[in-house]
RNA sequence: GCCCCCAUCGUCUAGAGGACCAGGACACAGGCCUUUCAAGCCUGCGACAGGGGUUCGAAUCCCCUUGGGGGCACCA
């Protein structure tokens, strides 16, 4: 290739950044970067009745959260701007008038309502075509003025060839072909004067001199009436790499579309969502390169560097995927675990505080959250999951039921006992940290005649007041020897109404 | 309905005519470890959608069927 690369990521900012549309930016991203070519970033604000104000920000956020930084676009500027469509409004105007004139388009005065009419007609009467009927292609000037004359702004079509086909290189997909009567003459300018899709993103792809398209499959349809635009402007075509869609996990139905899963749990479909839910951005990156790409088939977990080693357009698989969630759970907790303590302290604080109706200050000023890092590292796939592990250290006492305070295999009585005995020798310790704990509980248990799990289960209970929580002995030392005195003693009064 | 695309374990994938009685990972099951839960380690389960061809030889090429997906807007 002898050309700079140059791809592009063209969202439109009706939605927030999903899914789909973060693996499309990733693989343009990838390939620019194993190239050493550009990522542009355009904005496709064509369409102004689903425009979403903050969809703009959630997009831009969105791509840099995943580390996907682009090279000319919104925020950073660029040589071939503006990188807003609603900004180039006059480039494709005057390209319509440009190919009315030379005969490639035609203005039509249809309206909508007829349009719509015909399409029900259409459906209803069995045929086989669907879609608009070429009415206004061959207008006479009379009938045209006519027309004008009536006030009735026209939008401008691409006349398609009738007969013969069209035909394309996909990279992904191979050679492919379309009769181009099965192509209805689409609109290229809207009666409103912004253009459509097609006419917008040829113009632009051309200006901004694209050389590769990767996009979603579902584009893939209308690449035919791309190629006959850039024949009606003698335009070389850039190379095109159609990527197989994300199917949702039950592998019916693409992403996009809100589900439910199995468990009646909505599931997330926006970056800002697997944001929330408590992703590493890294691991998402990951995983997101998995799907329709293969680093290695040994190797499922890679850095992006290594990615951007080996990304290859002709890897790229062509068969629709549906999302596998656990691996990403899976990838989470992978990447969780290998992040130094100090990060992972910075990624969980705005989480847990969060939880906990504490400001980040506040709980930074608070020595638990730091030292029960190494604790539950390995127990945690999501940022959001750590504070059911680490709650019981912020309240001033823990709720239990009495019942579950009473040991396996063990009367309430003896279980008063035990506790009892446990916090005695807990309150005469010379020091109060994990290592000593351990050792004396486990010796106490053996002088109690009771199975470490016995006595271990009722302290867990009674200084955290889970059946579930990190190793009781560093949680001990956390918690500190007056607090978790002060629980055993709680416990006891607990017990006390069982056995009496 | 019409057009286009896709088809390997439940899922993500490796495989580009012989190296495949199909490899890796997630999930699942069992075991080890163990104070709970995890993590870790070991083992197991498990697929070339079906049918025709082509070929000495097919998961790999062709055709049909079936299944799935996408598109058919003055939306992108």
């Amino acid at each position: 290739m002898t050309d700079t690369v140059r791809v592009r990521m063209a969202p439109s900012p009706t939605g927030y950044l999903h899914v789909g549309g973060a693996r499309t930016a990733l693989f343009n991203w990838l390939f620019a970067r194993r190239h050493g070519g550009k990522f542009i970033l355009r904005i496709e604000d064509t369409d102004r009745t689903r425009y979403v104000p903050d969809a703009l920000d959630d997009i831009l956020a969105g791509l840099r959260w995943l580390g996907l930084d682009w090279d000319e676009g919104p925020e950073v500027g660029g040589d071939y701007g503006p990188y807003f469509q609603s900004q180039r409004l006059e480039m494709y105007r005057h390209y319509a008038r440009q190919l009315v004139d030379e005969g490639h388009a035609y203005p039509c005065y249809c309206s909508p309502q007829r349009l719509a009419r015909l399409r029900q007609e259409q459906r209803q009467g069995g045929e086989s075509d669907i879609g608009y009927d070429r009415h206004c292609r061959h207008l006479s000037a009379r009938e045209r003025a006519a027309y004008e004359a009536q006030g009735i702004v026209p939008v401008v079509r691409l006349k398609v060839p009738l007969e013969g086909e069209v035909c394309f290189h996909d990279i992904v997909y191979g050679d492919i072909c379309k009769d181009n009567a099965s192509i209805r003459d689409p609109v290229l300018l809207k009666s409103d004067g912004w253009p459509t899709y097609h006419l917008a993103n040829v113009i632009d792809d051309h200006h901004m001199a694209i050389t590769h398209i990767m996009r979603g499959d579902e584009w893939l349809s209308s690449v035919p009436i791309h190629v006959h635009l850039y024949a009606a402007f003698g335009w070389e075509p850039p190379v095109y790499a159609h990527l197989p869609i994300i199917l949702d996990p039950t592998g019916k139905g693409k992403m996009s579309k809100r589900k439910k899963m199995a468990g009646g749990v909505e599931y997330p479909v926006f970056v800002r969502e697997f944001r929330a839910a408590g992703y590493l951005p890294e691991a998402m990156f990951n995983f997101l390169a998995g799907i329709g790409w293969s680093y290695d088939p040994e190797v499922e977990i890679f850095t992006r560097q290594q990615a951007i080693s080996r990304f290859a357009l002709e890897d790229l698989n062509s068969s629709p995927a549906a999302f596998p969630f656990d691996k990403l759970e899976w990838m989470n907790g992978v990447y969780i675990r290998e992040l130094p303590e100090e990060e992972l302290y910075e990624r969980l604080l705005p989480f847990v505080a969060a939880d906990l109706g504490l400001s980040e200050g506040e709980l930074r000023s608070r020595p638990e959250l730091r030292l029960f890092i190494p604790l539950i590292r390995e127990r945690i796939k999501l940022l959001s999951e750590a504070t059911p592990f680490i709650d019981f250290a912020f309240t001033d006492q823990v709720h239990v039921k009495p019942e579950l305070l009473v040991g396996k295999n063990m009367t309430a009585a003896e279980s008063l006992a035990a506790l009892r005995a446990a916090r005695a020798a807990l309150a005469e310790m010379p020091t109060f940290d994990a290592e000593a704990l351990e050792k004396r509980l486990r010796l106490l248990a053996t002088e109690l005649g009771l199975k470490t799990g016995q006595l271990f289960g009722i302290l867990r209970l009674a200084t955290t007041g889970k059946e579930v929580a990190p190793p009781l002995f560093g949680t001990l030392a956390i918690l500190g020897r007056e607090r978790v005195l002060a629980r055993c003693q709680a416990a006891e009064r607990l017990l006390e109404t069982l056995t009496t």
